[in-house]
DNA sequence: CCGTCGTCGGAAACCGGTTTTCCATGGGCA
DNA sequence: TGCCCATGGAAAACCGGTTTCCGACGACGG
């Protein structure tokens, strides 16, 4: 202990060996547990030089010798996106019950940070990666796919081919089924506010509202991103404007806010002057205050899944190499309806244990 | 080519030597890109192989010969926990461009996990960690240091001897400057709302609250966990019982929240009835319903400052392996109020342009 | 014209493990 | 007692790179 290297000496299997004073590759035997027979005697050495020197086997090492690194990757567009936590969350845990490691990354807005980072990934031999960042493009999911790692994307759908696996809420529903809640309200007309169609989440749940509120009856703000603070200057102009809806549906939780803080700017209450539903349920929509009405995302479960059929298909890869893989597939998860405070539901529907009769 | 190993066949540095007609040694050479000479024949033969081959070397080779891995550990408690993810976007930020691939793992609240995370990271031989989790025990910090992995402690508090970098916010004078501010709004008596103050943190934002409301001024109410949930029934006991305080300090944000929650179910108007301050200005904290006054957490300053520390020193410890490291440091950053509509300050909306979620 | 030097690239050793091969025992059985 | 086979462990090859060492070859100066 006291007689340490300064650098990051640590020991190898030789030092164990030596120390022990047997052979490497029995050490290695020692270590891979039950494959092989190492006698009591020559098992007890091995243990207390693993103490004695404090050995832990380099994954570097081990990787390049097995041909397999343990270690899946997951791509996020931004990991502050707080839609994005909750799914990592879920994918983490899976991931790490079945004894992978998790390499993070995200790839943030650019095309060539993403190239990157599937690049990275590549280099670090990931063994499988779940790709949530919805603007990544569906070229990397190809490259990805064509290295050879297996790819799951959740909560995000491919622009063409089903190259890959995917879990995906139903956005389409999500979309009617707000839109028609917002109708049940007495909404005749409505907004979607909206991040860039292009995104076929958006896409989809655009034309979930379209399928309640159709040309004349419905009308969309597209905005240029999704985050909140890129909604509120062009919400508040429109609810400046002459024509302000009545309800307006937002295509995520984060644009959602943005209106809601638009709106409070414009001295406008909500639900009173105007509904908001928006989309995925994050964590804040359930706080008392904020009171949002929204879709469930299942982020948590949407990771969970995703995860799980990545591990899945890694292992059945990695049992019949050969075998041409199963097709891939998609899933959908069932989108509901969470009533809030913000679509005029006053039976306000929140985590809170004891619930009074709010009296408003 | 044929004879195709079943996993991931990719090229290795062999093939391309024997595709480029060169030997393994040119091609390493070629790569490493200005230390040695190759002809320009040469050079453009290797390019041309490498391409038509697609290699990518791979990073556990590199890693086991070069003796580094350029991995950088991050132990987070929880990435649900809405303060981390923001933390953990700056350093991404830094350690990306730094050139590191970042291994992300959370520790649960469990001391398992934790050892099991930390002999992870051991494993992957990472160059250095930042450690988050405010529950961790220093007894994991040292082990890692003892491996001879260089870490930096961000937005924690290590509760013996200081055995690595640290990187914090004020905490008390946070705590000060938020009990201040109640009792400048004329509440003579506060009760604080606080995780468990076995954890530094809250311990120091304690004695700043005690600071302003000592003995017979202030009551403390200790909660077994930080999170909202967990704050809303001993919160709505208190409230409802007959001593109730027309003033809140909570330990985080994620506590102010439950506490609003808890008052929301009593009736209570905030700050009509009740004021509240939290700790850490999480995202959420900005949005108008919301409208939580609070102390400046810096999240994603303290990130980028441990994430370069932690760059810095393990430079110069490439630099100088020998030499003894430099003494690990204390780096406090300055921790201001954010005066919102819930502490009484009615200038409530002014929608301060932070950061949105998903901002990089 | 020859020795020397510099340039380029090949051969081989090494990083720290795993896995295969192989050999020396020793015990069981005839 | 002799033979065979099972068993435990040592030796060596290998994973895919990097790095060191060395030799061939051409140019150049004395």
């Amino acid at each position: 202990m006291e007689n340490r290297f300064p650098t990051t000496a640590r020991a190898t299997i030789a030092d164990v060996a030596a120390y022990a004073g047997v052979a490497k590759s029995t050490v290695s035997k020692y270590l891979s547990d039950g494959n092989y027979y190492v006698s009591p005697a020559t098992r007890e050495k091995i243990r207390a030089a693993i103490e004695h020197l404090d050995y832990q086997p380099s994954a570097f090492a081990q990787g390049l010798s097995k041909r397999r690194t343990n270690t899946i990757g997951v791509m996020v567009a931004s990991i502050a996106n707080p839609f994005y936590p909750e799914l990592v969350a879920g994918v983490e845990k899976v991931i790490e019950a079945a004894g992978y490691t998790m390499l993070l990354g995200s790839s943030g807005q650019s095309r060539q940070k993403e190239a990157d980072l599937v690049d990275a990934l590549i280099k670090q031999r990931v063994e499988g990666v779940v790709v949530t960042s919805a603007t990544m493009h569906d070229r990397e999911v190809a490259r990805l796919v064509e290295a050879g790692v297996d790819v799951v994307v959740a909560s995000r759908e491919l622009q063409g081919e089903l190259i890959a696996d995917t879990v995906v809420v139903d956005n389409r529903r999500g979309g009617y089924l707000a839109a028609q809640h917002l109708r049940d309200h007495g909404h005749t007309t409505a907004t979607l506010v909206t991040g860039p169609l292009d995104v076929v989440a958006f896409q989809h749940r655009a034309e979930g509202f379209r399928a309640v509120y159709g040309e004349g009856k419905g009308t969309v703000l597209m905005l240029s991103n999704s985050d909140m603070t890129t909604a509120v200057d062009p919400v508040a102009d429109l609810l400046a404007g002459p024509e302000r809806p009545s309800a307006v549906l937002a295509a995520s939780d984060t644009i959602a806010l943005g209106v809601m803080t638009a709106a409070t700017t414009q001295h406008l209450g909500i639900p009173r002057d105007l509904a908001v539903i928006g989309f995925d349920n994050i964590w804040v929509s359930q706080v008392p205050n904020v009171g949002l009405a929204t879709i469930e995302g299942h982020a948590h479960r949407v990771g969970t899944v995703a995860a799980e059929r990545l591990v899945d298909r890694i292992t059945s890869r990695r049992a019949a190499p050969f075998g041409p893989p199963p097709p891939p597939e998609r899933v959908v998860i069932n989108a509901d309806l969470v009533r809030r405070a913000s679509c005029g539901c006053s039976s306000a529907h929140t985590v809170t244990t004891r619930r009074g009769p709010s009296s408003n």
